[in-house]
DNA sequence: TGACACGATGTGAACGTTCACACTAAGGTG
DNA sequence: CACCTTAGTGTGAACGTTCACATCGTGTCA
């Protein structure tokens, strides 16, 4: 055997059939829990199996079968926890059904990420899922139709040629917010944008502008932009606050930046909700523990997760890619003491 | 060609060598940056590949190399954004050595994440990280010892054979906690703890019973237990200060049942740090936003990422597995308003 | 001009596994 | 008793790639 850079070397299929003097196709078949193996056959390799401590090389089977029982899934920022939230929602879904699920950070600085997914795939997955996407529908298309297996969008509705997108329902959750903040008596609301991916952002801020305009006198809103992080939502916060004093209300992007807003409100000396109510999107854990309770757009991650690894299982048991289908999720809005 | 599940099929390395009109090997010269190929073939064959959108196999060159370039990392929970910042630390290191890391959420339910780990070593992965352990050290011992590859445990320090271990410097950690809440007039101290792993916890337990045994006249402070999450350090923390009435700091395993104390406390109507003083481990960014903002101990996610990864890839790179070494890191205490 | 180096390319084997098929022995059926 | 079935097992080929080696020109030097 050649030595591994390690110097340790596994056992093979082949060494265990030595041992339990039978053929590889028998251990095989024994690994596979084929029926039709002499119980005795059976006890023999399974010791055998044990005593070496065998382990099957996942590579060399997906290498014939086609096939690896693994979803390959990249998402933007773990640190975030809103996406370990759905990450960690699609590896219950996986294990569930028997698949592995195999996680990557979105290297944005590897061509926006596509890098990462190019990679993803020479793991030999049998599908990806995405959250969120920076690409353009046509990059998306394109690599949707070389990829060679099913691809899942999540975050975003797009309808695309042999792609499931699943997105929440932004013109929804716009009204949700929008329609809480006016009823609670405020009139100038402004928007913290995400200045980093115009790509998935682009359709919340369409949706948030809409509602704005439609439902206040005052019209289209003041906006900030910054990265979607604390710190920035915080900067962009004081900003805002700074060039529009008569807001009254603020939406963050996501929920990391509406806590920045909160921090920023605070270092104003400006109380919340009373002089300016915040709303954030995504309804991550953490919401609960500021100061005040944040309100926002929960976005079923678990679900989303959900139905995500469940169209991709669908796209490999039907043979057939998926078609453009876009999953529209119902937001919610979680009103705590912030509005 | 066989047909994939899903219907599509990749090109091969043959089916680039055909359309450039080159064998296999050149193909493979081209894609591995191989200085003998002439000019012109190598642009027919970067051509060829560009055309047919073709992209290398990893699963079979791992086969023939023996080496993925590829590490493991399995992690307990990426709901909590402390595993998902380790996570995205050792995803740049990573990547900055021309690496890629897998991830995985450990599987409590899969014997006690081995299987988990199991699994990771199938997909053929160079080396192996997890975090945290819930293993005895005779557990990690044997995995270690059959795995083939080097193994970092993350979160415990332990001198076991084969395997690096990198950890916080739990005593020291203690003696920060205990000595600021002393410090600053606290004397009846309670501790949060995580009832789940008890391979995991008992470190920090030892290390924060003995700092308070040692500090504080009242000596064995008393304990709740819950997991590591708001809502049960919330309860925890109300059957503790229900218990103990005297009780004037809690220490929580984590930030996420330290924030569950701050949100007993406001459920009490207990003054923060006044009448209860707070502290926590770990130094999540969410900590900032907290009422009060939460005294923590920083385990620096980042430099433990980067230091597993390297602990790593020095064993790969020198081909033999690392020797039961620990490497321990100093903890510092962030000071905020809780304390 | 022959010997030799070297640049450029191709070929067989191997990595660890499963698939398709072949084979043997035993048992059942007419 | 010849025939067929079936349980149990083994063998060659293939998956997509790289490694080690072989081959074939072309140019250089004595």
């Amino acid at each position: 055997m050649r030595e591994r850079l390690s110097g340790i070397d596994r056992p093979t299929i082949v060494d265990v059939a030595k041992v339990a003097d039978v053929s590889r196709q028998t251990v095989s078949r024994v690994l596979s829990d084929h029926p039709r193996v002499a119980p005795a056959t059976r006890r023999r390799v399974e010791e055998a199996i044990e005593n070496l401590g065998y382990r099957p090389n996942r590579m060399a089977r997906a290498l014939v079968t086609r096939t690896s029982l693994t979803f390959g899934f990249a998402a933007v920022d773990m640190r975030n926890s809103h996406f370990g939230d759905t990450c960690s929602g699609m590896q219950s879904a996986a294990r569930e059904h028997g698949y592995y699920l195999v996680v990557t950070e979105l290297d944005f600085d590897d061509d926006r990420g596509m890098g990462t997914l190019e990679t993803l795939l020479t793991l030999g997955v049998d599908g990806v899922a995405f959250f969120p996407s920076f690409f353009a529908d046509k990059e998306i298309e394109l690599f949707a139709a070389t990829s060679g297996c099913p691809v899942v969008m999540i975050g975003r509705e797009a309808k695309i040629p042999n792609v499931v997108s699943i997105a929440m329902d932004e013109d929804r959750a716009a009204d949700l917010v929008v329609g809480h903040l006016v009823d609670t008596g405020k009139r100038r609301i402004g928007i913290l944008m995400n200045e980093m991916f115009p790509e998935v952002v682009h359709g919340r801020f369409v949706a948030l502008q809409r509602a704005v305009t439609e439902r206040t006198e005052v019209g289209n809103p003041p906006v900030e932009a910054g990265h979607p992080k604390i710190q920035q939502g915080r900067n962009a916060t004081k900003k805002l606050l700074t060039k529009h004093p008569d807001v009254d209300a603020v939406i963050g992007f996501n929920d990391t930046m509406a806590m920045g807003a909160l921090l920023a409100c605070h270092d104003l000396g400006l109380r919340v909700p009373e002089d300016v109510a915040v709303v954030g999107y995504d309804g991550i854990s953490f919401g609960a523990i500021t100061n005040p309770p944040l309100t926002t757009i929960v976005q079923d991650s678990i679900g989303m997760a959900d139905a995500a690894f469940k169209a991709l299982l669908a796209a490999v048991q039907n043979g057939t890619p998926p078609d453009g289908e876009v999953v529209s999720w119902q937001p919610e809005l979680l009103t705590r003491g912030s509005t």
